[in-house]
DNA sequence: TCAAAAGTGTTGATATTACACCCATGC
DNA sequence: GCATGGGTGTAATATCAACACTTTTGA
């Protein structure tokens, strides 16, 4: 099992790595991961891994392919069931664990070269990502719980590499009623304060059941 | 690796069943699959199923899921590869194989009890069909070569379970110009001969390439 | 008072919905 | 000539796209 792990930073689509300490693979780079545990089911070993390396329960997690080529490994026949997980910038801590020898958030348009076909997984979570968040706003799950309308744009803008009308987005966003208005204000920024918003998951999940899409262009 | 086969016979949607010959599910009906070998890439296998079962190749087929709890087969730990596959109803021959005692095509929603999690995989291949003919005319490929306009859309009402507007189809359809009128009528029908059409895939590749996509509702 | 981002409305173009009748064919 | 599905147009409504200025705040 795989795990391409996004983050937002600033203006920039990140992706958890690691750097392996031991083995025929040391010094180099990758996806975090880990054999499947005989004793575990498979859709469980993200969260396992995610817990390690960030502390983090709960987090949204989603498979989205499978690799299973004859010689994508060198040394023996693996296939990888690869999931991506979207975690919030609030807050966490990186814990690097035992094996890794140093773990780094890395731009999705600057990966260098890692281990076997890991930077093809991290591209097609990419696109898994993009294909998903045209349809659902699942990048809510990138944000801290409350964040402003500006941040919520951002976050399609910077993923999807495109430019929103600002006008048209806030007046689609606000008349979906998927945000619910906190009343409150961003504070200590030297400019005018913006409104914050939490993720209205209850509508949105009732109206997800019913077969709705929100999709941005 | 197990296979969810659509086809569609008449105003039903219908999945491709097998009757197992012998082994401990022996007189029990499943999906169609088999142990990924070692000297075949996964993504190859379900060419390799399909081939045997229906003589078809080029067959359109895409994973959707991966099954990995740890009891979810009786006897041993299987994580199996689930993929469906659209097999156009126009001509093939069932060939049931050695392990098979029987061969069927089942209404997907009139499916009897299967060996192990067969039923969930079957129900969530349904939910990835669907929602993937929610914005691509994948449909095609369980159409023959030629098809009415007529065809086209019952397929869409099939697999979607809707009622479409047959005037406002056959206007969305014909402006995104993604059929071609082959100038040819279906014959021998007891009625005004319909139109026949052909999917414009390069077309329709074009479109795509450029994230467009094809909403129907 | 300035810099920086927040916030807001209107208009024209386009797309969607709802709806009912005539047409062509084989029997 | 009749039964069967094939094939078509229009008007009302809703959605989308383009576009620029005023407001609030902290420094």
């Amino acid at each position: 099992m795989d795990c391409v792990i996004f983050g937002l930073e600033g203006d920039e689509l990140k992706v958890l790595l690691i750097q392996h300490d031991e083995g025929p693979v040391e010094g180099q780079w990758a996806l975090p991961g880990d054999y499947v545990r005989f004793d575990i089911d498979l859709e469980e070993m993200p969260s396992i891994v995610l817990k390690q390396l960030t502390g983090l329960e709960n987090v949204f997690v989603e498979l989205f392919d499978v690799l299973g080529k004859i010689n994508r490994v060198t040394h023996q026949r693996v296939i990888t069931a690869a999931y991506f997980a979207l975690i919030s910038t609030e807050k966490y801590e990186l814990k690097k664990g035992l094996e890794a020898r140093d773990i780094k958030w890395m731009d999705i348009h600057n990966i260098p070269k890692l281990i076997y076909d890991h930077n093809e997984i991290i591209n097609r979570g990419y696109e898994a990502l993009k294909l998903k968040l045209r349809r659902e706003p699942v990048g809510v799950e990138l944000l801290p719980r409350q964040f402003t309308l500006t941040q919520f744009q951002k976050m399609y803008e910077t993923i999807l590499d495109i430019k929103l009308d600002t006008r048209n987005f806030r007046k689609k966003i606000l008349k979906e009623d998927i945000l619910i208005d906190t009343n409150q204000k961003e504070l200590n920024v030297p400019y005018r304060a913006p409104n914050l918003y939490t993720f209205n998951a209850e509508k949105y999940d009732t109206l997800k059941a019913k077969g709705y899409f929100l999709n941005i262009y």
